[in-house]
DNA sequence: GTGCTTGTTGGCCA
DNA sequence: GTGGCCAACAAGCA
């Protein structure tokens, strides 16, 4: 599920719950494959008694910094979340860490474990996290960066490029259609192929992508929505996606859906055109 | 049973 | 070495 936004909202539900608290005990399953690479005993054994400190997001994944320089890294796959339970409760089948304090259990669900837990000593964030290519709405993802990124991967459809983390960081399949959809530009076009007015409106798009996500799905400031997606207006791509029989909500034209770059993507061939 | 699924990675091949 | 495609990972849902 989670992409950019909706993995802000996960972050920020946590951390409304947790920030400052200490962490009374840590219950996980070691043999869970969302601790593959990770130390499950060493993290257990640093989150037991510290604090949680801060917490961030950048592209799909979370860093959560605790008390005596320990940080845990959290990725959510394509199943994962992150819920806020009562003192009391108890995990599931799907529960795979659960952080339990004063008055909360955060827990941290993902029943198909493509998700990844990672945990970090040190003073410095680890190196996982700093390599993380600087965000969409940063000053650094400029119209001429992508261009020149579209340009090395000339040859693939556009639809698979707006997918790759080194350069769209925490656009998935829902936003890389948004975005496309926006932008008036049909998802299989070599990216190669692209005007530079079309560069342009990829570029302002994905920007204005990302920001009414954030504000639409995680909130703005100390504000978080009831659930995910619940205020996702209508004039969006979005709501119209998925259905069978769904219609482009600008044009009213039948939507289409086929897989490109190895994704179901959706279009309407109202507004993007092959050429 | 069949055929999907908002993600990432490693292997293969040109 | 680089770029592009595809299967695999695993479990639930219609």
């Amino acid at each position: 599920m989670p992409e950019l936004a909706e993995v802000e909202f996960f972050r920020k539900r946590w951390h409304q719950a947790a920030a400052g608290q200490r962490i009374a005990a840590v219950r996980l399953h070691p043999k869970a494959k969302i601790f593959r690479g990770a130390n499950p005993a060493a993290l257990r054994r640093a989150l037991t008694g510290a604090k949680l400190l801060s917490s961030a997001t950048a592209a799909k994944q979370m860093l959560f910094r605790f008390g005596g320089d320990a940080w845990l890294g959290l990725h959510l796959g394509m199943s994962g979340d992150l819920r806020v339970e009562s003192v009391d409760y108890e995990p599931t089948r799907h529960d795979h860490l659960v952080l339990v304090t004063k008055q909360h259990a955060l827990v941290f669900a993902d029943p198909r474990m493509f998700g990844r837990v990672q945990f970090h000593k040190g003073a410095r964030p680890p190196a996982w996290w700093t390599k993380i290519a600087p965000a969409i709405l940063s000053r650094d993802f400029t119209a001429e960066a992508v261009s020149t990124f579209l340009r090395r991967r000339a040859r693939a459809p556009i639809k698979a490029v707006l997918l790759m983390q080194e350069r769209f960081p925490g656009v998935g399949n829902w936003m890389a259609d948004e975005i496309l959809w926006r932008a008036a530009i049909h998802p299989r076009r070599p990216a190669g192929s692209l005007l530079p007015a079309e560069i342009k409106a990829l570029w302002r798009e994905s920007r204005r992508v990302c920001r009414l996500a954030l504000a639409t799905i995680a909130g703005r400031g100390d504000e978080l929505p009831r659930d995910l997606n619940v205020n996702i207006p209508d004039t969006w791509l979005f709501n119209h996606r998925w259905a069978g029989g769904g219609r482009c909500p600008r044009t009213g034209v039948p939507l289409v859906r086929e897989e490109i770059g190895g994704r179901t993507t959706c279009w309407s061939p109202g507004r993007q055109k092959m050429r």
